[in-house]
DNA sequence: TTGCTCCTCACGTCACGTGAGGTGGC
DNA sequence: TTGCTCCTCACGTCACGTGAGGTGGC
């Protein structure tokens, strides 16, 4: 630790022998050598105490540099709080026998997204009912875009808030990018805002994506966020095909 | 990142173009880059992640790696939190217009320190009560080991809670290492146990002590620590010809 | 022919810790 | 002569980020 002070010039030994190079140092230096350590203690980098240590400081140079490592700290705190309780989501999502395959909520600030949509009413939030109405609503927005259209993205999907009678308005575009384009009709551009979310990415059918939907709000729940607006569905990769073969990001928008 | 997850192998691309070696990444990677990305996010290193990734492990396993990063989280916070107490702690000091030098207390554990030392009252705890006592003491301790006693090295003081009248039992002593020393009389052997302790290094004459005292005294309650048993000083370095080159180490002891 | 993307090294980050190999004074 | 302490390189840590220099396909 010495050498490596000495080396970075923040602790020069008083005095070093020219034959064989050892190091001696003074009483005198205890006291720097004690403050050092004090700064290194409130994780200050030993570039930063560097600027403080030998030519004396004002005592506002001080306090600002004590206020910024404060504030770093506390947001240190808040994040470390933050992983703690997602880690305790993590466990308690094990001992509840999870049944979709677990450790793979992420929490992250997404990109928005320029799509184009079309939506329409479905009875309910089941696959019966949703199926059919993106089955009607892909149609109408590929037409909407003529003959040169933009070259479609992935396909996304969401939901406004469920009527009483359990029916529900569904939203279905296309990623554009960053393309011009101007739909017709009932379709419309419309912009997806970056939003923070607890996003799953779930491999297979949409059969079971109720599953997904459930173990996500629980997780949710358990780590102690709170849902912010409306859930967002987009698929990655669906090769009808090969619904095994399904990637669908779920992405639920958190408060904050 | 990416580059850097298939070089350790944690994330190898579906296919690698023979001739531009261009990674490719097919959908069906998405939930394991996902799953590593929420991993990750929990501050789990790349090799804990490397050894739940691809061999599907026990759920006993997760549970464990789960609750160790738990733990680690849990007692990272409590650090923190001390430390960002202790940053408050100077900048109050800061505030208050720090009489003694600031921003050099510094929290530590100390070594257990084997003393011969001699006991005596004094009347009260300034500096011209305690000098005599010391005068009287110190020869006591030397006169005590005989011709051939222990190399003494440095000198240590504490005292005793005081009395209702002000007066206060002084004991002085030397540090004797590891040599062995069996003192007659007055004079005896003691062990000062290791302790967590707030530190301050003090360079100048002891006629300054009590300012030292009041400060750390301030410092300490302002760090939300508490003060558990009685104070020592170590007087690294006393040369009596030049007092303001006194180097003496307060040392109080912590709670915990 | 010019951009563009992606490639492969290689080095930097931060505060030391840890050998390897060597040496002066007891 | 044997230990002992201290010395000077040099490399490793951790998860990438950042150039430098190069290249295949549009």
């Amino acid at each position: 630790m010495l050498r490596h002070y000495d080396e970075l010039g923040l602790l020069t030994p008083e005095r070093v022998d020219p034959a064989t190079g050892y190091r001696g140092y003074g009483f005198a230096q205890l006291a720097g050598l004690h403050r050092l350590v004090a700064l290194r203690d409130l994780g200050l980098s030993l570039q930063q105490i560097g600027k403080v240590l030998p030519e004396n400081p004002t005592v506002e140079q001080l306090r600002g540099m004590l206020r910024l490592r404060r504030a770093e700290l506390a947001d240190q705190l808040i994040d470390d709080e933050a992983r703690l309780r997602r880690v305790d989501a993590h466990l308690r999502a094990l001992d509840g026998g999870a049944v979709v395959s677990n450790l793979n909520v992420v929490v992250k600030t997404t990109e928005p997204i320029t799509v184009v949509e079309a939506q329409g009413p479905a009875d309910g939030f089941g696959h019966e009912h949703i199926g059919p109405v993106f089955d009607r609503l892909v149609p109408q927005v590929l037409e909407s875009l003529g003959e040169h259209g933009p070259r479609l993205g992935m396909r996304v999907a969401w939901y406004e808030e469920p009527a009483d009678d359990g029916s529900v308005v569904v939203h279905v575009g296309f990623d554009i990018r960053d393309q011009d384009c101007t739909p017709v009709r009932p379709a419309r551009l419309t912009t997806l805002p970056a939003v923070r979310a607890a996003t799953v990415v779930h491999t297979g059918p949409m059969d079971d994506i109720s599953l997904v939907y459930e173990a996500l709000v629980g997780w949710i729940e358990s780590s102690g966020e709170q849902l912010a607006g409306r859930s967002r569905e987009l698929y990655h990769h669906h090769d009808d095909d090969h619904p095994d073969q399904h990637v669908t990001e779920l992405q639920m928008p958190l408060a904050n």
